[in-house]
DNA sequence: ATGATGCCTTTGTGATCACATCAAGCGGAC
DNA sequence: GTCCGCTTGATGTGATCACAAAGGCATCAT
């Protein structure tokens, strides 16, 4: 989810047992796991990687996060009090450290991060959770995106959300997180 | 997510490997993998069973189906030509004949099977996945809520989603396909 | 130099086992 | 009669093993 790995790397039963100084068992029942959920591609030999998306599969997840993560967003906005905002603020500057240093994989951790604090106030794990599927599958992808344009500027619909959420302006908070979850993926088609 | 079990039945790994004739390994797997989906509940003592929704977890479900499946109907009806309009009739008279003998799983199964016939016409794997995902979830919870209300009446919204399919008209097929899929969700709540 | 072919190492699969833990049922005490 | 505690059977966990298959590499022929 946080982009550690590269699209396309590939992975062993056995070497993730001896990462993790466990058997096989444990590690086939993660992997089986994540490959369920889409974050770990399995190749018909049962050769285990992580995906390599095509445009088309990188347009529905981007999609899908745009109908999620606005609804969680509205959910959210009238249970957030000014500590949220506060906390949300402090996760933000955390962001542009990681953009400073140029930490894709921290900067991945952050951001998403900053969504989930606010996604949490939404009361709604079951949609939460389908979001962060969609996080986790696109996770190798944003490592590649991120990696390629070393942005320099901190997040920009960030500092909309945070004034949309002050606001309690329900249509700028989606129209904030809709163009945030989605300006990224946009760039890496084509 | 065909309603064969009822909400909150208990599973053993031992009796799951006994029934399909294989070893514990393979349950397991099988088992870990429907609890990664949500499909089955493990207890905090490693314990599986059925799950048994909230009301609060049965909302968010139908807030997903109303959210994933317009979108698939609409990517699909572009697609949709006259072969697969038949296709959906032929299914639908299946639907009615569950009805008629009062098959609930049955019905369930035609039911679903009518969406994802005409969702796999969105060529959008990804949120299909999702939407099936959801479908697992809510498979119990179905089975009980259409155990309870034994219906009589033919599926009323397929015609509607058939006639819109047609007339080629998409926000009559979009709400069309919202209502079906969480009208029969409304009743169960309270 | 390039392509094919054969072997060998690596890898996933399913089964089995020992062990810790949990749940339910039985029995006894008040 | 009811409630508590113990015991025993059942269950999940992690490790290990035998096996089959797949992939990679070296060798050889053209």
């Amino acid at each position: 989810m946080h982009g550690e790995l590269g699209p396309g790397e590939a992975l062993t039963l056995r070497g993730i047992g001896k990462t993790y100084d466990v058997s096989m068992t444990p590690a086939r029942e993660s992997v089986r796991r994540l490959v369920a959920e889409g974050a770990l591609f399995l190749s018909s030999s049962g050769r285990v990687s992580t995906p390599e998306l095509s445009n088309e599969r990188i347009e529905e997840l981007a999609t899908l996060r745009a109908m999620l993560e606005p609804e969680l967003a509205t959910r959210a906005l009238p249970r957030a009090h000014f500590a949220l905002i506060e906390r949300l603020e402090t996760i933000n500057n955390g962001v542009s450290q990681m953009v400073a240093r140029h930490d894709a994989s921290g900067y991945i951790r952050m951001n998403l991060e900053f969504h989930r604090t606010l996604y949490l106030r939404a009361q709604a794990p079951a949609m939460l959770a389908m979001t962060e599927t969609v996080w986790l599958q696109l996770g190798p992808t944003m490592r590649a995106l991120y990696g390629r344009l070393n942005r320099k500027e901190p997040p920009y619909h960030h500092r909309l959300i945070l004034a949309a959420l002050k606001a309690g302006d329900e249509p700028g908070l989606r129209l904030a997180v809709r163009t945030d979850a989605t300006q990224g993926l946009r760039m890496l088609k084509g």
